[in-house]
DNA sequence: TTAGGGTTAG
């Protein structure tokens, strides 16, 4: 065919190339480009390097591409250069070892990788340090041999490499043998430290690195959030705006996910209210993190009213806020949002569907949970995973339906892991059946050896059923294995400050007012029929002496320290890191009412909103 | 062409 074109054609292209070229450019959709993929071969370009570039750019890199395309049209090309080959590293969605084929094609064609290789082909060696290792090193020489080493960019892009497969001791070496580090070279190493845990050493270079940019101090920020360090990453954002940087949309969701672990809705809200007062796009995930940030800090209100007012909702947008009602306890509005969601076309995936399955669980909704169950196993193309499972476990076993939950496990297709069987481990200290839960618990303890909690659970079993040697084994146990319980921590924050109290902590400042507090509330409470609940208590004492530790719970610390400093009308909000106990949930619902306050508690599992001596659980948790 | 942000059961 392209033989036969006649010449003035021909001509005619050369003439109008560079309109060729811009059209080829603007290509939006695979029907565009199929058109013109025609017209190139119609035209006798089919073999020509820069129409097939631009070809490729779209196929490899424009999100409605198409991949295989890509790869099909490089193959058919007689002469293929070095910038194909780039282009289609460029992509995506590139499986490593079809990466790793694309090079191999290179130098056998005898083409050679050049400064724009590098950095995408890296990235592509390291999700599986183990297996692609050896993979990496043959590149790390190639670059070597190839003389772009001081290439900024493909030195970067190894030193990232080499901190995403976890290797921070080689990144240190690229590092020190760099000959020349710019501030991405940096800042690399402060987010792929942080990033393998070692935020210290990260801060250490960031304090000594020549150069930030508004990238480095989020790298940090983002870096101290990621390890739970809230207050050093406050600390370390009031220093950025105190050096003049404003707040842009990434710092805006480091900072609102630090609110967000440290139940701090004052800063939250604060951040909102810049990134509105900043003209900083609410994109979708900044909005979900948003979102995010008023659900976990209590305020699921406000946090439907900011989805309510997006343009345009992703899906985490929409799982976050059927989460947010979830965890919140409201089983059915989680229910008609996820409804809504199918109304409007939006395609749900396996995260909403856990969410909606744990709304189910939050609210005790059994008949609902279980249609969405098989709902997701008959209609819907997403396969149940580990975590749906464990999630209906929990569903079941919760409602006392242990029987049904232990069916489910057994009709898995996968073994179930820790977190499945701590489910269903639960549910047995719940409703008392000490004979599974304690076969059921003896496996999530070697299943999951490190988790202090998974012990504490088996040990209340025990400790229900009164076997108190088998409570003092467990904890031999823990000693033996040096697994410590996690202390129980409360944070509530006042005046944009956090304060934090552990169980009969007396360090802060105004320990003696507090603890006069909590007597003061007990004494009010017990007139009101408050009967302290030793349930959780694991030691064999006496009645009165277990009594002492549950009146000074981090929780009751922190609600007094709420009623000292707040208002009357104002809620009392309080985050803490375990679970509430069930004498801390007990005094929490009488002081609501006997104190005539509002008092919303997250715990690690979802919210409790107390108020006139009700909690939102129903005492379902 | 390299470095920074999102949802996830118990």
């Amino acid at each position: 065919m392209a033989l036969l074109q006649p010449t003035s054609a021909i001509s005619n292209l050369n003439h109008n190339s560079h309109a060729l070229r811009r059209r080829l450019d603007s290509i939006a959709s695979m029907s565009e480009l199929r058109q013109y993929h025609s017209q190139v071969v119609r035209l006798g370009l089919g073999g020509n390097n820069d129409a097939a570039g631009r070809l490729l750019k779209f196929l490899a890199l424009h999100p409605s591409g198409d991949l295989p395309y890509a790869l099909r049209l490089l193959r058919l090309l007689p002469d293929p250069d070095p910038f194909l080959f780039n282009t289609l590293l460029r992509a995506r969605a590139l499986p490593p070892s079809a990466a790793a084929s694309l090079l191999s094609r290179m130098l056998s064609l005898s083409l050679l990788p050049n400064r724009f290789t590098f950095p995408p082909l890296l990235p592509s060696a390291s999700p599986s340090p183990s297996s692609s290792l050896p993979f990496a090193l043959q590149l790390h020489s190639l670059l070597l041999k190839l003389g772009f080493f001081s290439d900024p960019f493909s030195q970067n892009s190894l030193l990232c490499f080499y901190l995403s497969c976890a290797l921070p001791d080689v990144a240190r070496r690229v590092f020190a043998t760099a000959p020349r580090r710019d501030v991405v070279t940096w800042t690399t190493m402060i987010s792929g430290l942080s990033r393998s845990g070692l935020v210290d050493e990260a801060r250490e270079m960031f304090d000594v690195m020549p150069e930030r940019n508004s990238v480095s101090w989020n790298a940090m920020i983002a870096g101290y959030v990621q390890v739970g360090r809230f207050a050093d990453a406050f600390e370390l954002f009031d220093r950025m705006r105190r050096e003049g940087l404003r707040l842009d949309k990434f710092a805006a969701a480091s900072m609102l996910a630090a609110c967000t672990g440290l139940g701090a809705l004052d800063q939250g809200r604060w951040i909102h209210e810049n990134i509105t007062r900043n003209g900083i796009e609410l994109d979708s995930k900044l909005a979900t993190t948003v979102i995010d940030m008023y659900c976990k800090c209590g305020c699921v209100e406000k946090a439907y009213e900011v989805f309510e007012g997006l343009e345009k909702r992703g899906i985490s947008s929409w799982n976050c806020m059927i989460g947010g009602f979830a965890v919140h306890g409201r089983g059915e509005d989680a229910i008609e949002l996820f409804k809504q969601m199918e109304r409007e076309g939006a395609t749900p995936d396996g995260i909403t569907l856990l969410n909606v399955l744990s709304a189910c669980a939050h609210s005790g909704l059994v008949s609902e949970g279980r249609y969405y169950f098989n709902y997701m196993i008959q209609a819907s193309n997403i396969e149940p995973k580990m975590e749906h499972y464990g999630c209906m476990v929990d569903l079941l076993g919760r409602a006392g339906l242990l029987e049904d939950a232990k069916k489910v496990i057994d009709e898995m297709p996968m073994s179930p892991d820790a977190g499945v069987l701590g489910a269903l481990l639960g549910a047995c200290r719940i409703h008392g059946d000490v004979e599974m839960g304690e076969r059921i618990g003896r496996t999530v303890i070697e299943l999951d050896s490190k988790n202090s909690g998974r012990y504490v659970l088996l040990a209340n079993l025990y400790a229900k059923a009164g076997r108190w040697e088998d409570v003092a084994e467990v904890r031999r146990l823990m000693n033996d294995r040096r697994v410590r319980k996690e202390a129980g921590r409360s944070v509530i924050e006042m005046n944009g400050e956090v304060n934090e109290f552990i169980c009969g902590g007396m360090s802060h400042p105004q320990a003696r007012e507090i603890y006069e507090t909590v007597d003061e509330m007990l004494n009010r409470i017990r007139l009101a029929g408050y009967v302290p609940d030793t349930e959780g208590v694991l030691h064999d004492i006496g009645e009165q002496e277990k009594e002492n530790p549950l009146y000074y719970h981090s929780e009751k610390l922190a609600i007094a320290f709420g009623l000292l400093h707040t208002k009357s009308s104002e809620t009392i909000r309080i985050t803490k890191n375990l679970r509430v106990c069930r004498d801390c949930h007990e005094a929490s619902k009488l002081i609501s009412r006997v104190f005539d306050r509002e008092i919303i508690v997250r715990d690690r599992n979802r919210f409790h909103h107390f108020k006139d001596g009700k909690c939102s659980c129903r005492d379902y948790w």
